[in-house]
DNA sequence: GATGAATGAGACTTCATTCAT
DNA sequence: AATGAATGAAGTCTCATTCAT
């Protein structure tokens, strides 16, 4: 019965990759030990080893999985009839997903895994799959500002570029401070990129 | 011969922490071994210990090293006569800063750090003490707004929030293509910028 | 019905032997896995402990399987009417078995289990078991030299080892170098032993 | 003063290689672990890995070091002006050493080593060029056949092997049982070579 | 002040064996 | 009888730190 076994190995990874979340949360992505995430799991020593060939990969599998979520949103901020209800519709889900706690507890895993993904090649490479995933949205604004429907001075790459960092730079500053003001946040981004949206003559 | 003594300490000091950061860059925070450093700095293993308590010690006063840079810079971002002018100027001198490849390469220890000062006390302190560097400037953007100078509708500490998002988005970004283009993104980012103080209605 | 469980018990050991033999072999007794085994034999990771109490089990199943087979053949290398001829027939037969492809591979393990018995109890048991098979035919060149049939000047007992040497120094160089001529060394190991019996004199 | 650090280099290499040749003496390769052959050697768990990169390479050097004194008694073991003299000469020599209990003990890991360059590659090599060195043997054996001082039946490769098999053959004999008469195996052996020597036909 | 050999805690991982199903 | 997931003891190795010289 490949299916129950199937299942039972689905379980077992989300259950491993679950505690791994919870402990890389807590104390990082080196200073969480391979005891540690057995001991979050549930689960004895040499458990984990069934389930993932090593540590790495484990930090790996947490790390795409991180990224697939964010890849799904990203790919599509631009794309659509309406490019500028598409961007903001995809700001609006953005910060509505960066309001969550749980989220948020997460998001300092993605912190970890930036930092890793500098001298990681694997990681490098989820990192870069997750930024390849900009590349439609990049088109999309090329196009929107041939279509007249972003104004004429606007540089595509770059402003996707810089709508990425205002999420970014953001995610950075709540895990420093998860006390920050996200609302107010989210209203001067939005009417950032409205301004922007908005101008006639580049600076 | 204190004088002498001390010389020679904050010399020692210097070849350290050069070292250590031509190393971190490399190969990030933990995978650098206290070896390499030493070898990188043509030290023997024990000579760090007389210069710093841990390696540890070496990375916060690396950290605290990078961010004093960066904290002289934020404060006096909006401080002036003219703080739309002392903004731009501000993110101009970054922006060059940032175009240095010395310092491209260096800025990857800041993400190293960003992501250590997420569990680590010590280092949170310097990441806070480099935040709390901005309260001069959202108090100078608050004036600002009242003195006419910044669209009354402009709430003063996401504004600088938004600003700070920009550049760290970027050097975020910058890190994983170092080809990404400068130029383009710091002439979208001003464009931002000036797009966002010229709004009269909040979005 | 034991019978028929019997049945099932042999064939079941037979199985997991000849895996095990197969995977000695291959990697030595060490860095073959109880994993590998299973595998090799088509069976579940807990199947081999209904059959044998322990890897170790395995090992010195194999061991006395192996050395079983060569127990009868030394046990009558010098028995018979005629010493002499009992004695070629023996050596023709025994390279005619080296010279069996499957054969040499399984050598192999012969001579991991020469090493593993050198620090393990039981393995050597089953070693001195063999060897103890020798005491026969050593017993039969003491009666040969008394009967005329051998020269007065041989040592039985050193001359048995001697026999043992070359079949055991050869294994060895086969296992090292599988396409050494068994025909030109069984012809020079058979002149070896016919000058020997041809002497006259002590040296 | 790098000539104290070498010596001292030296000196503690050596500790660690007679240090493990107890050890594996006593336990075999595999059931030794780096443990025991710290504590053997009087050091601390992490000490050998500044004089080797790990046990399989301490297992090598011991390796080497075994067939290192053997490859230079092999190399001349015919090479001379009488090649029937160098011989003796030789399997004198060779016994005599076997006769030393330290070596007897020693010879312990040569037969671990066997079993070992079976399936692990590096030790294949080192024991590849220990058998390398007996070529000039086989040259000598040919030249002495041609020269009329070596029978001109005699097959000199199968010869040189089956000398070679007469001492290993014992080796193994003498590892499973310490008390078997060295004295009368080497009568016999010598008798031996000598009667092979001596025949005037194939048989 | 400097050296660098030594320390030893602790990390990751393997694998023979068990046992609930 | 068989399965195969789980166990956990034990092994190898790393590396920040110490200290005698």
């Amino acid at each position: 019965m490949p299916k129950l076994s199937d299942e039972h190995r689905d379980r077992r990874r989300r259950q491993i990759l679950d505690a791994a979340m919870a402990c890389f949360d807590r104390h990082g992505l080196h200073a969480t030990t391979t005891d540690e995430i057995v001991a979050e799991a549930g689960l004895s020593a040499g458990a984990i080893y069934r389930y993932f060939d090593s540590k790495d990969a484990i930090i790996e599998a947490v790390a795409a999985e991180r990224h697939a979520r964010e890849r799904s949103l990203l790919a599509d901020a631009l794309v659509g009839n309406d490019p500028r209800a598409s961007l903001r519709s995809f700001l609006e889900r953005y910060f509505d997903w960066l309001a969550d706690p749980d989220e948020q507890r997460r998001r300092r895993v993605n912190v970890y895994v930036w930092a890793e993904s500098l001298h990681n090649a694997r990681l490098a490479r989820v990192v870069a799959a997750g930024l390849a995933s900009l590349d439609p949205s990049v088109e999309a604004a090329r196009a929107a500002v041939r279509a007249g429907a972003f104004p004429p001075v606007l540089d595509a790459e770059p402003f996707v570029r810089v709508v990425l960092a205002l999420l970014q730079g953001f995610v950075l500053q709540q895990c420093w401070d998860p006390t920050v003001d996200l609302q107010r946040y989210r209203a001067t981004a939005l009417a950032t990129v409205d301004a922007l949206l908005s101008v006639t003559t580049e600076a």
